[in-house]
DNA sequence: GAAATATGAATGAACG
DNA sequence: CGTTCATTCATATTTC
């Protein structure tokens, strides 16, 4: 029997690189990677912040279950209507909380193709281990440089493209 | 003077109708409904306003949760009866870190990038360039400024020690 | 209007 | 694996 947490507290959370690690190695069509595979993934993402394997495991696990659609397509959580308050508009701009990520928007040249060739002395820096923030799906870029999601106030509107859809990042809601 | 752009609703909000409907729901089911009871719940609900299968989902998902979260320290046992009652509830013994917006202005910041420190010679790694937002309002760092009370518990999580373990029970995860 | 609170949403982890 | 739980984040709402 499992059930024993340890001081159950921290969950772990993908710093921006392992993410993009992450997601580029799930888009590879390498769909469930193999013990080994995840052995070799985790040693790369150590790299780039705390990390273990029954975090990359998890991670793919719910990858996958996660994406297996979107069966929404009717404005799913949108305004309310019925009652008052007619805003029609479409100009809800928010970025959910991307992050910055596509600033360093550079070839995969010499970035980190090679998730597992990287045999090098590198030590873990906890310098990547810097905030947290879920989310931002594989389809999701493309905004200037934005700070933090909350950081709204500070930036106040910069140019952002108002033409991604602020509801399809609506996938299964994993039941 | 910066931000000042009016609340977009991007959130779904229940109408006084759906809410009693669901709250009806969820008071005869036996907690979270099946995908297809969702459905058709979901069904039921857009005639009194817009509604998503999502929305029904998190809706009996928060609800649950939530009414499992009463009193904590209250002496009464395992008084764990959750009904209808979640008006006047203090969800939780976490702060609600807010962010000074004098936290919010710190252009430079002296918590700034000090990223760098390891000078890889052979493989830079433009990824570990992660700065950090000057308001990172996350579970780490940020001791000093953001020095609540209540942050304690954001110092530990997951960064240098690891006299706790990621898991437990992990050995095979199966694959 | 800013702070506090209520609550919808995202997601890592666990269970069967 | 599919589903559910728990935790946390973001935002709508209420209060002062």
């Amino acid at each position: 029997s499992i059930g024993h947490k340890m001081t159950a507290r921290q969950r772990w959370t993908p710093t921006p690189v392992q993410l993009q690690i992450l997601e580029r190695i799930f888009d590879q069509g390498t769909g469930t990677p193999s013990k080994q595979k995840i052995k070799e993934i985790t040693e790369e993402l150590s790299q780039h912040g705390e990390i273990a394997e029954q975090n990359v495991y998890n991670w793919f696990q719910n990858r996958r279950a996660r994406s297996k659609r979107k069966q929404q397509g009717g404005g799913s959580s949108g305004n309310n209507n019925g009652e008052s308050e007619v805003e029609t508009e479409v100009e809800a701009l928010n970025e959910k909380r991307v992050r910055p990520e596509s600033l360093l928007s550079l070839p995969d040249g010499n970035n980190n193709n090679n998730v597992l060739g990287t045999t090098t002395t590198t030590t873990p820096r906890p310098e990547d281990l810097c905030f947290q923030s879920p989310e931002m799906s594989s389809d999701l870029h493309l905004l200037g440089v934005l700070a933090n999601p909350r950081d709204e106030h500070l930036v106040g509107k910069m140019g952002l493209s108002e033409s991604y859809n602020l509801y399809d990042h609506v996938e299964d809601y994993g039941m």
